[in-house]
DNA sequence: CCTATTCTCTCCAGCGACTGGAGATTCAAG
DNA sequence: CTTGAATCTCCAGTCGCTGGAGAGAATAGG
């Protein structure tokens, strides 16, 4: 039986974001002590960590319930969990071609007017200007 | 001079948003019609655009205040808007691959029993396990 | 067995960055 | 002048935690 810190340990979820989980419903409530500290079973840390993976995949809370609550499942129950892993891997593709669009952006902001501190220069432009930046400054 | 459902439409920041920036001090309070309804000039919009800009680079609103109050700056204080975009730069391309490794992780779990619908599949298998796939299953 | 230290308990408040509703007013067009 | 859209303020809620207060429980050492 495992203490919540002992389920911190190893699942690297902080303690209060454990007792979080378990009144989202996201875990069930475990077992206590005569002094009311709860205690948890390898089933308990096995769920956390399918919690924590998801978590650390982008998924939100609620989609990690909707799995869970498969859990076991056959059939057209499985084509669901499978829907969501699908939605969610469309959602990083696009969070991915956004950023590496930002960063093209950034870098042309950082780079903007190195070794030019003498005016006013291009960063603060920079971030105002959505189109591109002005070329020669 | 600009009513502030102009001013959503021309930056593309919600109305309710406009007036959090203005409570949180990042738009100064604008002048007011004599029934006490916001007007806005062109320097409010570019403002306005300025943090809309910054915030789809990513830059939380403490880094954007900080921007923000560096306008027109020269010399040193230069320095500190070039560490701005230079340090959200740096977080941008770890968030870049770390979001990449997930990707391949999401594209496992997704295909990983494609067709094979008869047996509890490996897509919660696969967000329990931080490992990798078991192989064939 | 007692004590000291470390966990853990519950409750509650706050973060960032909005978002949306209620209910009252004001503006602009016809 | 009337109507309908826009705006006003205030406040509560969202998501996913995070941390503090103050009290009680577990455990290791003496």
């Amino acid at each position: 039986m495992l203490s919540i810190g002992e389920m911190s340990r190893l699942s690297g979820v902080k303690v209060p974001t454990i007792r979080f989980y378990e009144e989202k419903g996201l875990l069930p409530r475990p077992s206590r002590t005569s002094g009311n500290q709860r205690r948890y079973d390898r089933a308990a840390l096995d769920r956390l960590t399918f919690i924590r993976h998801a978590r650390d995949l982008g998924l939100p809370l609620n989609d990690i319930a909707a799995l869970l609550s498969l859990e076991g499942a056959t059939g057209a129950d499985l084509d669901r969990a499978h829907d969501i892993a699908e939605r969610q891997r469309e959602r990083l593709r696009e969070r991915i071609l956004r950023l590496q669009r930002l960063e093209r952006e950034l870098d042309r902001i950082a780079t903007a007017c190195d070794g030019r501190h003498d005016h006013v220069c291009a960063v603060l432009d920079a971030f105002g200007d959505h189109s591109e930046c002005a070329g020669d400054h």
